[in-house]
Order: C-alpha cells, then structure tokens, then sequence
RNA sequence: GGGAGCAUAGCUCAGUUGGGAGAGCGCAUGCCUUACAAGCAUGAUGUCACAGGUUCGAGCCCUGUUGUUCCCACCA
C-alpha cells in the first residue's frame, strides 16, 4: 500500500487545485435528475485586494458548498466580481493624478480603457486569492457585473422598470459627494458623531429688532428662504408673517410657523435652506418656499451666494462669521457634538443637494420582499438580522440610481434634442419616438453598482433568455454576507428577484461577523492592518487558514484574527496526517476485501464505531443548522481524543501481533475499524480542510479519484454496553496514571494491579490487557473475584485501590509511600463524605422530589449509592493500612 | 434619539431547551512510550460584570445598574 510522506507539506495544495479544476469536479451542468443546491457567492469588488475577512466569508460558502456536493446534490456556485463604480473609479483617478493626467484629458472611452485595464490586473489577482483558499466554485461559470450578459440584464431591467412607472426621473433633494463628485444612495451615508460648533446669530426684523437662531452651518444661510418658528410658541407668534433680512446676501425672508421646529431647541427658531436640507426641503415644500442651491458640484459657493461665490464650504462659513460679528449680528459659539453625514468611500462630509436625477421608486417593492421575510420565504441566520433587514425596508425611500461616474453601466436613456423627450431603449433609437427626430443625446450618467448587483442571482444564470440554467438553479439556497450588506445588496436582490423572476432569490441568508484584526480595530485599507490571506497560506496552508478562522469563534461575532490560532488549527492537521500514516503502515492487508462481522470485533471496535456514527449524526445536524463552528468542534474532539488518544493506543498491541496473521480476527477487526473511522473521518473533515483531507483520502483509498463526491457519512451503529465499558476502561487508565503521579510513582514503574469487577467488566478488561498495561504502565495485571473484598495482596507492603464505576483496582507496589497514602485517603473520603451529604440534602428537598424530574432523581439516588459504595471501599483500604 | 449584541480561567473564546462551570493558548510537573516533541501524561486557576426577582434549583429566564461594541436616525 502507498504511504504518506513523514511530513505533511501544505506545497502540494496549489497542484491538488490544479488537478480538481482539470478534472472539472467543480463545474456544475444541468441535471434535472438530481437535486440543486446553489450558493449565491457575494461577487468580490475590484478595488483591491481581499483580506481574510472576505476569505471567511468565502471559507463558510465553500464548507457548506463541499458538504451538500458530499450529500449528493448537484451544487452550482458561481464566482464573479464587481465593478464597484465609485470606489474603482476614484482609485483610477487618483492614480492618474499621479501622472498628472485627468478624466477630462482622456475623455470617455479614454477613462474605460484605464478601467477595463484595472479590472484584468485586480480582477486576476482575487481571482487568485480564491484559487489559494481551495474554493469549489465553478469558475467556467465566472461573471463580471459589467460583461455582455450581465450589462444586457441591466438594461432591460432599467427599461422595463421605466416601463411599468418603477423608475423616473426627477428634481429631489440627493446626497452629493463633493470628493467623489457624484450623488450617493442613503445608504451609503455614513453617520459619525463628530465634534463641532453651533453657531447663535441674529438676522434683523422689517419691523425692527432682531430674530436669533442657532446653526451648525452658517454658510447655508446663503440659500435660506425663511425663518420658522413653532406655531404654539408664544415668544414669537407675534412675529409670523413678517419678513427678516438675511444681511449678507440683502434678501427678505418671511418668518413662518412649522410643527416642525422644537420650541425646547436652541432658541425655538430655525432657519429653512430647503435646498440643502432634507428636513428644510419638507418645510419648504408645505410653505412653497424657493429653493436656492448654492453649492457647486466640488462643494464650493455658487454664484447664487453672491459675494461669497468661489470659496469652500469651510472658508465660506468662517468668512460669513466674521461679516456677522463686524456687523454686530453674531451672537455666540457653542460646542457640541454632533452627527454627519459622510460618505462611506471617501469620508468626505456629504452635502444635501437638490439635482435632476433618476430614482426607483420603492414603495412597490418593498412590500412583497418585506413579506417574503415575514412568510418565513427568506430566513435570516442568525434570526436578529431579519429585523434589520426588515426595518430597513419599513422606512425605506426612493432609491437614487443615478451616478455622474463613467465605470458602469450607462442609463438607457436618450434625451431628444428637440421636444425634449425621454426615450428610453436598450440600443440608441434612429429618432425620438414622439416627435420623430433624428438628434437624440443619451445621459451621461452611469447606474449605481447596486442597481447591477440586485440581479446577480438571474442575470448570472443567462436571464433575461429563459435559458436551462435558470430554470434549474434559481430560486438559489443560501447567501452568505456580511451584515453591512443587508442594505446595499440583500434588500435589493430581494425585491429585483420577486418582481423579475416572481420569486425571491434565496431562501437563507447567513449573516458572518467582521473579521478584526489582532488589536480588536476593524480591518481597513487605512490602517494598513488588513492580512492578506496568501500571506497566511504561504505560511501555514490554507487548510490550517480555514479551520483557524472557523474554530474558536462564533462566526455571528465579530472575531479577531489572532497568529498563534493558526499553529493549533496547523498542529491538529500534523495530528490528522500522522494518525493517518500509522493506519497505512500497519495495512498490510487489502481491507474492504476482509468479511467483518459484529461478531468479530471487539468492545473497543464497537466502541468507537458506536461514538463515530454520532459523531456523524451530530456534525450533520450542526452544518444543516448553519453552526460551522460546533460542527468542526466535535469532528475535531472526536478524533484527536477519542481515536487517536484512545482508540489507537487501545489497539496497538492487536496491529504488533502478527502470530497468526490469517486467522488473528482481532488484528484484522482493527485495522477494518481503524480504516472505517479514518476514512468517515476524513470525510467530516473534508469541507473545513480540503486538501489535505484529500491527500490522505486518495492514498488510503488507492482506487478512488478524490474525496469531493464521496458520499457524507452515516452510520447505524449503536453500542451502548460498549460505550459504557470502554467508559470504565478509560476512567481505570486516567485513575492510575492519577494515582501515580500523586503517589510520585516513577513513569517507569511497573505496577501490579488486580482488578475486582464483575464479569463483563472483568471480560473487557481480560481483552484490553496488553492495551491496558501499555497505557497505565501496569507489569502484571491480574482479575479477581468481586465478591472477595480483600484480595491477597499482602505480599506486598503498600497498596493503594482506584475505583471506578462498577468495580475496584488494587494497586500494589514496593514503594508507596504510607503516609502520603494516608493523606490521599483521608482527602478521598472527605471528599466522597462532601458528595454524600449533598445527594442527601437534595434527595431531601421536599420541592425537588416533587418538581424535579424522575430521570434527575433517579440519577441523584444512583450517584448516592455509588458514593456509599465508595466511601465502603476507601474505609476497607485505609484499615488495612 | 431609537434598536441590537457583548460582559464566563492570565489571554482568545465555547456553553442548543434552567438540573453539579468548558476548550485552546499560556502556566506547573514528568515523559524522546516503535504515528506525531507541531507530541504524550498529569495538574493548578473562575463571587459566570453588579444589584434585585422568579424557581426545589439560575451562567442561562425577568427587572434595574454599570462598562463596552455595533447598527439605524433629518434636532437646526
């Protein structure tokens, strides 16, 4: 038989991928025989790098990916990337900056051809992260937001959308990010609490006197067109319906009453900029005040704001400040701290500003993917993330689409130079369809990422055609996401789905935490404290990478990325190989040919057979119910403390005797068991670590290709008096090895040891005898009636007992110390007397006799007849010293 | 302002329906025992944040307090 080499080397990894591409394990074709289980894979942005938070994300698909291929679905998950418009497209900029170059110089196609260049070189290069982490996802099926398929899904979304008054086109109050010189959706608004200064000034009254008011930005007084006050507030009623002044631009302004202003807040009075606002724009559109934007695109004063015109935000602000104080007119500052709105690329403080723009409307759409969540049609994992998506879309409001970017996809839309109609077509129109004329412009704005992304679950599998694909894998199952993700992609996949394909995209949707890094921050570009995980698999493997970040760490937290993790995750894959090459070196056998009965195999066999297929029940239950964690947790306890700390030192002594090599049952039961639980054990660990569950799969198993497609393990065996002997065997090993250390009884000391059970037990124990004295150190071992309370062992001068469940060891040896024997005893009881008095005092609780249930009493009584029992035995074994 | 999470060993964190507190790392001690020193064995360490309450019984359920993290939000 082929044996593994001494060392485990995570080099091979790389060829191992190599080789499960060539052979196309991955490419998932359409089979209506067989069940689908599809993954939506959150489609990487091309803006740089991944780092391992987007490889956890990524880890968890492949796990559950491996797990139902192992379970025979037929399992498509479909990579791809996205174009990221704003992020990209500033990258690129900036990076043009450098040279010295700018958009206006290159032009249009000038900028794409940059940008499609970009996109090869970040594009290949995640491409490549995902390759190293072992992804099985079918790469023949690879997307791209912007590639033919996906731009045509676009545009006949964005058409049929216009089409049925989904979309339109109107003159709102957007966010505007004057860095990235583009209107951003509400949710990519980032609110931060920041410290600043509000302002108290005073604008004079027609009749005389002065109103005073309080603002946070003082330079937006340029575009007020009122002054209000609450309707109710007896300070100022007298005041409404006059006209105040505003003094640096010279502009009258009517104080009016509005429900809106707080008469608890500042001094009760509010100036109305309904053009920079949101909340002022709803005033002024119930008070039908003018709107004056005086904002430039790169956030500077327009020449609406008069003198002012030219400067910055900032300088404008400290400018007006000081024309008030010259003109007596300001009143004070006062610091507070208070929340902004910035965008979430660039950070720079956002600006309201009113602008033509595009916009989905979302009260239709909203409600049928909210009720998808409330019908129990989409689940979210762990179940408080519903809520947020749900109330998310209970407060939603119009989406903004329209971006003033080139890297994207450009809206459909060509206006017609001559009556100004819209039209709105897949491919530029000959003339406009209302009056006929030849001179059609189409909008220079490109449609927000989003817009793209919200169809990927359909527009990846061929939609708009009705090809086989769709019809076979949509709906998908599962999407694994980050919780910042609910908004941007989620919400909106959701509702594109239901209303384009009629039903919603996915029935489960997983919700992993930020991976931080070692400090507890956030890993962010910024800080330059993002770990790239090819650094990591370069070091230690990428299967050592994966169950590091899926051990140790609810996958729902936030979880820190911490080094030392990855040597235990690298140490129990050292233990996995060399278990494995203990196994097939002693195969000297071909194994499934051996004809093994129940029969033939021993209480340990059946031991660890029994502890196998629950081990297998139990890791099945946990990926089913999305707990990755617990999953490898008990795949990992299962077999490095239970087969290879216990099982295969109980059957070493079985693999040395090779007396009678064809008939010797036991030997060959072994290494039948041995190769059982190795194999269903490789296969449990198969999609938490791939490769090198790969490796040892196919050289175990010389005649089978690979490990993806074979089948998930279960098992039917159940032998409860097997696990409860092998319990005693394991509790009598540690009592010695307790005892002898306690009693400073050298390792090297041999022990006699008699053993007083009763006859299964003693049977079991006349079976594990050389197992036994190999483990517990033991010279010569002995079984003597359980009935005989003192065994002979008077020839010797000290001894010692360990019980255990169901019977007594009576340990002897020369040396022991009696003192120290007496000490330990004395504890032993008092400990055992502690025992005593609690079953007691419980069994004679009145309430827990009444109200507990019987199985806990009856354990109760139990482990009181049990101490007793004891406290018999160590009262016996302290006389007779 | 609204909502959610977290607080358990020196560190990082588990603990599914309430029924005697766990793992890994680290630490201590002893072992190169013919798969593995990236290993084996044994051990020590906790007012389960605080204060009340429900219960025969609370790390777990309820109320409040403190600390902390995150999300949402148009108080000028």
């Amino acid at each position: 038989m082929k044996q593994l080499e001494k060392t485990h080397d995570p080099g091979v990894e790389r060829q191992i991928y190599q080789r499960w591409q060539d052979q196309n394990y991955f490419h998932a074709k359409v089979d209506k025989a067989r069940k689908p289980y599809t993954i939506m894979m959150p489609p990487p942005n091309i803006t740089g790098v991944l780092h391992v938070g987007h490889a956890l994300n990524n880890i968890i698909q492949d796990i559950l990916i491996r797990f139902k291929r192992m379970q025979g679905f037929n399992v498509l998950w479909l990579p791809g990337t996205d174009h990221a418009s704003i992020s990209t497209e500033a990258k690129i900029v900036a990076k043009m900056a450098v040279e010295g170059v700018t958009k206006a110089d290159i032009g249009r196609e000038g900028f794409l051809e940059r940008a499609w260049a970009w996109r090869d070189e970040f594009g290949g290069t995640i491409v490549e992260q995902l390759r190293l982490l072992g992804l099985s996802c079918d790469w023949r099926r690879e997307r791209f937001t912007l590639d033919e398929g996906l731009s045509n899904a676009v545009l006949e979304t964005f058409i049929r959308y216009y089409n049925k008054g989904l979309i339109y086109r109107g003159e709102k109050l957007i966010n505007w990010c004057p860095h990235c010189k583009t209107t951003i959706s509400d949710a990519e608004v980032e609110h931060e609490d920041k410290d600043g200064y509000m302002y108290y000034f005073k604008y004079p009254i027609e009749s005389g006197g002065f109103i005073e008011f309080a603002t946070t930005r003082p330079e937006t007084m340029l575009g007020d067109t009122a002054i209000a006050v609450h309707p109710e507030d007896e300070r100022y009623t007298h005041l409404v319906g006059q006209m105040a002044k505003i003094p640096v631009v010279d502009r009258q302004i009517p104080i009016i009453a509005d429900i809106y202003v707080e008469k608890d807040f500042g001094t009760g009075v509010v100036k109305i900029t309904p053009a920079h606002d949101p909340n002022d724009y709803e005033v002024g559109e119930r008070h039908n005040l003018a709107k004056i934007n005086i904002m430039a695109d790169d956030g500077t004063i327009n020449a609406n704001g008069g003198k002012y015109a030219g400067l910055t935000r900032e300088e404008c602000r400290e400018r007006i400040i000081e024309d008030f104080k010259t003109l007596g007119l300001f009143v004070k500052t006062q610091n507070i701290r208070h929340a902004v709105g910035a965008h979430d690329r660039c950070h720079t403080v956002m600006e309201p500003l009113i602008k033509l723009q595009w916009f989905v409307t979302m009260k239709d759409l909203a409600r049928p993917a909210l009720d998808a969540y409330i019908n129990g049609k989409v689940r979210f994992t762990p179940a408080r993330m519903g809520k947020v998506y749900a109330h998310w879309l209970e407060n939603i409001r119009d989406w903004c689409i329209s971006r003033q970017l080139w890297w994207g996809h450009r809206i459909p839309a060509y206006y017609c130079q001559e009556c100004g109609h819209i039209n709105v077509a897949i491919t530029k129109p000959g003339q406009c369809s209302k009056c006929g004329c030849a001179d059609l412009r189409q909008d220079e704005d490109v449609l927000d990422t989003w817009f793209s992304s919200a169809l990927w679950p359909f527009s990846t599998l061929g939609w708009p055609e009705k090809t086989e694909e769709l019809e076979y894998f949509y709906p998908t199952n599962t999407l694994v996401t980050a919780s910042e993700i609910i908004f941007f992609w989620v919400v909106r996949m959701v509702f594109s789905g239901i209303e384009l394909m009629g039903e919603a995209p996915f029935s489960d949707v997983i919700i992993n935490g930020t991976v931080r890094d070692d400090l507890g921050r956030k890993m962010e570009k910024s800080l330059g404290n993002g770990v790239d995980p090819i650094k990591v698999i370069e070091q230690y493997g990428a299967d050592a990478l994966r169950l590091m970040m899926i051990t140790g760490n609810a996958l729902d937290s936030d979880t820190r990325f911490i080094w030392p993790r990855l040597e235990v995750a690298r140490n129990f894959l050292n233990k996995i190989w060399n278990a494995a090459r203990f196994v097939m070196m002693h195969m000297d056998v071909d194994v499934p040919t051996l004809d093994i009965t129940p029969q033939k195999l021993t209480v340990a066999d059946k031991w660890i057979l029994s502890l196998l297929a629950k081990t297998c029940a139990n890791v099945t239950e946990r990926i089913e119910a999305f707990d990755l964690v617990m999953a490898a947790q008990i795949t990992y306890d299962f077999l490095w403390d239970y087969f290879c700390d216990w099982y295969i030192e109980m059957v070493k002594p079985r693999l040395y005797n090779k007396e009678h090599d064809k008939d010797n049952d036991t030997r060959m039961s072994a290494l039948w068991t041995l190769n059982t639980v190795l194999t269903a054990g490789l296969k449990l660990l198969h999609p938490f670590v791939p490769f090198i569950t790969e490796e040892i799969y196919t050289t175990l198993h010389e005649n089978e290709e690979t490990i993806m497609f074979a089948p998930w393990p279960t098992f039917d065996y159940r032998f409860e008096e097997e696990e409860q002997l092998a319990a005693r065997f394991i509790e009598a090993v540690k009592g010695i090895r307790n005892s002898r250390l306690q009693n400073g009884i050298a390792p090297s000391q041999k022990l006699n040891v008699a053993l007083a059970a009763d006859k299964t037990l003693s049977d079991f124990f006349a079976e594990q005898n050389k197992s036994f004295n190999m483990m517990a150190g033991v010279g010569t071992f002995s079984i003597v009636d359980a009935s005989d309370a003192q065994p002979d062992i008077s020839a010797k001068d000290t001894a010692t007992t360990v019980v255990i469940s169901g019977g007594v060891l009576h340990i002897s040896l020369d040396a022991v110390d009696v003192e120290k024997e007496k000490k330990r005893l004395e504890k032993e009881k008092s400990k055992i007397t502690n025992e005593i008095e609690r079953c007691r005092s419980r069994l004679s609780n009145e309430g827990f006799i009444s109200k507990a249930p019987e199985n806990l009493i009856a354990d109760e009584r139990a482990k009181l007849a049990k101490y007793e029992e004891m406290l018999v035995k160590v009262n016996e074994q302290s006389a007779r010293l």
